[in-house]
DNA sequence: GTGAAAGCGCTAACAT
DNA sequence: ATGTTAGCGCTTTCAC
C-alpha cells in the first residue's frame, strides 16, 4: 500500500471541474477563494476537490504566474556546525512570516561544488539566494545579481560585485578581547584563529593585533598561530602553545571551532598535572555556544538568530522590489564574562 | 544596479535557439547533451546561450515532465536544537549524492502549522516528505501517503498510517542508562523527562522504569519527574530535587535540552557549596552533544547524523520505485562514560 | 541531424 | 457569476 502507486497520477484541476460539473476557471477561482463565485459553487468544488484528494499544483502555477517560485535558498557550510544552523533557524523563521520556504545546501567548504549549488538553486527559480561564501571570487555570481535574483551575503562580504551583506563587527569584538584580555594584565596572550585568508578572520586577527598595537605590547608575537581549521588542530596547537617556555598566559581562540580545541586541550592539561594545581591560562572565544555558561567561558557573542533574520529581510525587502543600492548591516559584538577570560596571568 | 532590474524577463530557451539560428527542440537538445547534435550546432547554441545569460527553467522543465520536483521536505522542530540540526545535516548529505534537494520547515511544535507546512510542501510537489512530528495524530497524512508521495517519519513512529520510520533504540538506551547507574551502587535515581505523551518519551521512561523493576529498585519512585519541556524548567526542577531530604544520588536526564537544564542546576549547586565540598549527584543524559566530553558528562549516545542519513535513503528507495511494505529502522544507542555517570551514591 | 506541433496544469485576459 | 481562449517555457512525440 506505500508507495507502489508512485504513478499514480494525481487528480487535475480539470478532473475537479468536471466532478463538480464547472468550467476549469470557476473551479480555479474558487479554490483561489477569489470573488465572483456564488457560494453553492464553491462549496460544491471544494467537495469535489475533497472527494478528488486534489492538491493544488505549485509548480504549474508557478510557471503560469511567471516562473518564480516561493523558495529562497541558502548555500552555507555544514549545518551540523551550530553558527550555521543558528543562522539558518533565524532565516527560516523570518521567511515564514512572507510565506516562503527555505531550501538549504551545504558547499562542504568547497568552490566549485558552492558554485554549482548556486546554479541548481537558480535553475529552480529561487526568490533570493543567500550565501554564506567558502569561495573568495564570487565573481560568477555578478551576472546574476543584475538580474533581478537578489543575492545576500551573511558573514563575509560579497568579493566582487555588490550586494547587500549582513556582518559580524569582527574587528570590534576581537579588538575588545584582546583589550579584556590586556585589561587583565596578561601580555603573552596567544591567537589562535582560522584560515586567515577569510574575511571573518582576517577581520578578527585585525581587530586583535590591533588591540596589541595600541597598548604597546608585543609579548604576543611568538604566539600567533593562524589557519589552524578544525578542532584536531585546535587542539593540537594549543597543546604545543601551552608547552612553550614560557607558555602564554591567555588564549584568544576566533570561531567556536577553535574554542572547542582549545578546551579539549585545556581539559587534558588539567587532568595531567592535577597535583601541581597550576592555573589554566585565560580564554576568551570568538561566538557564543551552547554551555559555554557552564563551562564559565568567556566569549565575544553575537546573535546569530540575528543574521539569519536580518538577511532574509534584506532578501524579502529586495523580492518585494526595493531598489538602491547595496546594503550593509552589521551585527555588533559584546564581550560575556563568564570566568575564563578573568583568569590573572599567574 | 541591484535588484532593480527585478522585472528583467529572463531569456527562454526560445531566444537562444533564434540567436543560434536553429530550432527550439535543437537548442534544448544542445544544452541538455542528448545525443544527434552536430558538434558545431552544439557550440553555437551554447555560445548563444551564454551570451544571452540563459539559465534553464527548472520549473517549466518540472511540469513538463510530470509536475515533480527533485525536492525534498523535511518538516522538523527549530535546527537551532542540534538534534534537529543534525539530522538535517545527515539528511541533506545524503540527498546531494542524489541530486536532491532539502526544503526544511520548523513546525515550531505545532501540529497545526505543521499539518499546513506539510501541504505547502504538497503543493510544491516534493518528490518526499521527510517529518519529525510534533503532532499524534497524523492520520492526514494517509491519504497522501497512499499518493505517491512517500512519507519518512524521524524519530516518532507514525501514528495511524503505515510509512517508513527511522527511530532510537530509545528503551534500550534508558534501560542501559539505568542498569549503568544501578550498578554504580545507585538506588535514589531522579529521572527528568519531558513531554511523556511524545513516543519517544514514552520509550525512555518506559525503559528506565523497566530497568529499575529488573532490579527490584523502588527507591527511585518519589524522584519521577515528567513534562518538563525546556532547558529554565529542568533547570528548575533539578534545583527542586537537589533540595529534596534525602536528595537523589543520581539524575538521568531524557534528552539534551533537559540535560543542560541539568548541568545549570548542578553548576550553580556546585558553587553554592564550594566550601562543603560535596559530591554532586551522578549524571547521565539521553543524547550526546558538544563538549559533553570536556565536560566529562556520561551519555546515552545514538549517531543522530545515521538517522537523516537512514531516513534519506529510505524515500529515495521508493522515490525510486520501491515498493513494499514499511520499513523501519532503529538506531541503536551505547552508553559513553565520561565522569558524571559514574559518580558513586555519597 | 534537425524541426513542427502538442501539451504538462495552471492562471490571465477577455468574453458572456 | 461563469466560461473560453491563450500561453507560461519546456520536453515529448513524430516528421522530415
Amino acid at each position: 500500500m506505500p508507495a507502489d502507486d508512485a504513478n499514480v497520477r494525481r487528480p487535475t484541476l480539470t478532473e475537479v471541474a468536471a466532478l463538480a460539473g464547472v468550467s476549469l476557471k470557476t473551479a480555479s477561482r474558487a479554490l483561489n477563494r477569489e470573488p465572483n463565485v456564488a457560494p453553492s459553487t464553491g462549496r460544491r468544488v471544494r467537495d469535489a476537490a475533497d472527494t478528488l484528494g486534489y492538491r493544488l499544483n505549485g509548480i504549474a502555477r508557478e510557471l503560469r504566474r511567471g516562473a518564480t517560485s516561493s523558495l529562497v535558498g541558502l548555500v552555507s557550510g555544514d549545518l551540523a556546525n551550530p553558527f550555521y544552523s543558528a543562522v539558518a533557524s533565524g532565516i527560516e523563521r523570518e521567511l515564514r512570516q512572507h510565506g516562503l520556504l527555505l531550501i538549504t545546501a551545504n558547499n562542504d567548504e568547497d568552490a566549485e561544488l558552492e558554485r554549482s549549488l548556486v546554479d541548481a538553486f537558480l535553475e529552480r527559480r529561487v526568490r533570493a539566494l543567500l550565501v554564506i561564501p567558502s569561495a573568495d571570487d564570487h565573481g560568477y555570481l555578478a551576472i546574476e545579481g543584475n538580474r533581478g535574483v537578489p543575492f545576500v551575503f551573511l558573514d563575509r562580504p560579497p568579493d566582487g560585485l555588490s550586494a547587500d551583506a549582513v556582518l559580524i563587527d569582527n574587528a570590534g569584538g576581537a579588538r575588545s578581547a584582546g583589550e579584556h584580555l590586556l585589561a587583565g594584565g596578561h601580555r603573552r596572550i596567544a591567537l589562535v584563529s582560522d584560515l586567515r585568508h577569510m574575511a571573518p578572520q582576517k577581520g578578527r586577527i585585525d581587530g586583535f593585533v590591533g588591540a596589541m598595537r595600541a597598548a604597546g605590547n608585543d609579548a604576543w608575537e611568538p604566539y600567533l598561530r593562524t589557519d589552524v581549521h578544525d578542532v584536531r588542530h585546535a587542539e593540537r596547537t594549543v597543546r604545543e602553545l601551552l608547552a612553550l617556555d614560557p607558555p602564554p598566559t591567555a588564549i584568544f581562540t576566533t570561531n567556536n571551532r577553535l574554542t572547542t580545541g582549545a578546551l579539549r586541550a585545556l581539559r587534558d592539561q588539567q587532568r595531567n598535572q592535577e597535583s601541581d594545581r597550576a592555573t589554566p591560562p585565560a580564554l576568551v572565544g570568538f561566538d557564543d555556544f551552547d554551555l559555554a555558561d557552564v563551562l564559565g567561558i568567556t566569549v565575544v557573542a553575537h546573535d546569530m538568530s540575528a543574521i539569519g533574520r536580518e538577511a532574509a529581510r534584506l532578501a524579502y525587502e529586495r523580492i518585494s522590489g526595493h531598489t538602491g543600492p547595496a546594503r550593509t548591516i552589521v551585527i555588533s559584538t559584546s564581550i560575556i564574562a563568564r570566568g575564563s577570560g578573568e583568569r590573572s596571568p599567574h
